[in-house]
DNA sequence: ATATAGTGTGTCAGATTTACACCATTAAAT
DNA sequence: ATTTAATGGTGTAAATCTGACACACTATAT
């Protein structure tokens, strides 16, 4: 069965990257899709932009009517317009991607009819996605591994307080590779971003560790000659 | 007088930011406009794309529609999606970026009636620009500062022969700051990736210095490990 | 009390980065 | 022939950063 697409001469889409960060594992949100083309299938979180919006507030709306989730910072990172990327016509898509804390969010669930569910996926381990949809995960998934090493965007996908073993366990995850423990902490505390707080890891049967908190204020001024403002997050 | 754009519910469009290097300056080509809205404004070159084909495709086409010029190598950087950018319609533009050697380029001009004229200009002085096009600008000029850095664009920017003085006044002129003679050279010799030939500058009032050369099968042979496969030139 | 599991810490060697100044070469001017 | 003007080309030492590496401490559970 094959649904039409709106008569359209052209249009635009967005796609969505979620990252969030549970159990040691870097995750990404997936949907099951509710209509043709590809329904049934997993695919990232994404829709059709109305004429009276702008990429920037569809992208949020879009995220939010897939999944439930709001006001997370959203950060566009390429542009997929392949003449056939989409089966029923010309969709160009802009892919986004943003990073949040999988703890402590209410659940994620669709709040359209266009997916039957929401998720959390590993990213070491992705089906394969509808559409152009595992090549836009591989696009961001490699922007966010430079990212990382330049731009504060681990401590959205952690806790507000977060022990450094777990702020290390998130670099590991993403970088998939190991860190050595002295250096690692050498060098972020050497920053001046990070704030010690007077409190500790609860409900650990071993020696808690010290929590700590990311200093925006601290962060931006440290670095503001380095920054070069630019719409891609640098 | 306002011509209509052409009935589409959307409409995307391509934007070019095309980098040249001449006479120590770091230059941009612009057209001046032939058509409403913004006739006879300066603007970066950009069109509408068709139908049938890729965005990267027609990235190349209009580029070469506006200024003469074909086969440069163009990255994607940005998509601007602001409703209102555009005064007659809603008007989505992906924006690329391209770098190119002026010498020996035969002198722009367009193949169509959409522009009166293309040339270059300093960036350091530009006008005011058609549309958002001073923004698009700046979104890519911020993108190759950082991109410098990190990836071989010096050397598209070049003469294929050039002298370790003309890459280093290209590297102050894209960072607008001073580096040192000895480091520099030091540090570009260290990479192993230059090619010192056996010619010598010709026609300068002075000691002519030695001629260089990119080697790019040494450079990606050097770099592979660390280069993730990236559809944004990483 | 002791076993367990993860926390938290310092040093040294090697590599990289930065600061810094003078003689060499060429063509043009005298 | 000599001088001048302009740029080419080179080395070293101090400071900083990076990477490798091992063990005692502490909180809890039993």
């Amino acid at each position: 069965m094959e649904v039409k697409l709106p008569t359209f001469d052209s249009v635009f889409s967005i796609d969505c990257v979620i990252f969030g960060f549970e159990a040691g594992e870097l995750k990404i949100l997936l949907i099951e899709r509710n209509e043709e083309p590809f329904k049934d299938w997993l695919a990232l979180p994404g829709y059709i932009v109305e004429q009276d919006e702008s990429i920037d507030n569809a992208a949020e709306r879009i995220l939010y009517e897939l999944t439930g989730l709001r006001d997370l910072h959203m950060q566009q990172f390429h542009t997929f317009g392949e003449v056939n990327r989409h089966p029923q016509g010309r969709v160009i898509t802009v892919a986004y991607y943003a990073l949040i804390r999988i703890n402590g969010q209410k659940e994620v669930k669709p709040v359209t009819q266009y997916a039957k569910s929401a998720f959390w996926h590993p990213v070491n381990d992705l089906p394969k996605l509808a559409f152009d949809h595992s090549e836009i995960f591989t696009t961001g998934f490699n922007k966010i591994k430079r990212r990382l090493n330049y731009q504060p965007i681990a401590f959205e996908l952690l806790p507000e307080k977060f022990t450094l073993t777990q702020l290390q366990s998130l670099y590991e995850a993403v970088m998939n590779k190991k860190l050595d423990k002295r250096n690692f902490r050498k060098k972020m505390l050497s920053y001046g971003f990070l704030k010690e707080l007077d409190e500790k890891q609860k409900g650990v049967s071993y020696r808690a560790a010290k929590l700590y908190k990311f200093d925006r204020r601290k962060y931006t001024k440290i670095f503001q000659n380095d920054l070069i403002a630019d719409k891609a997050g640098v």
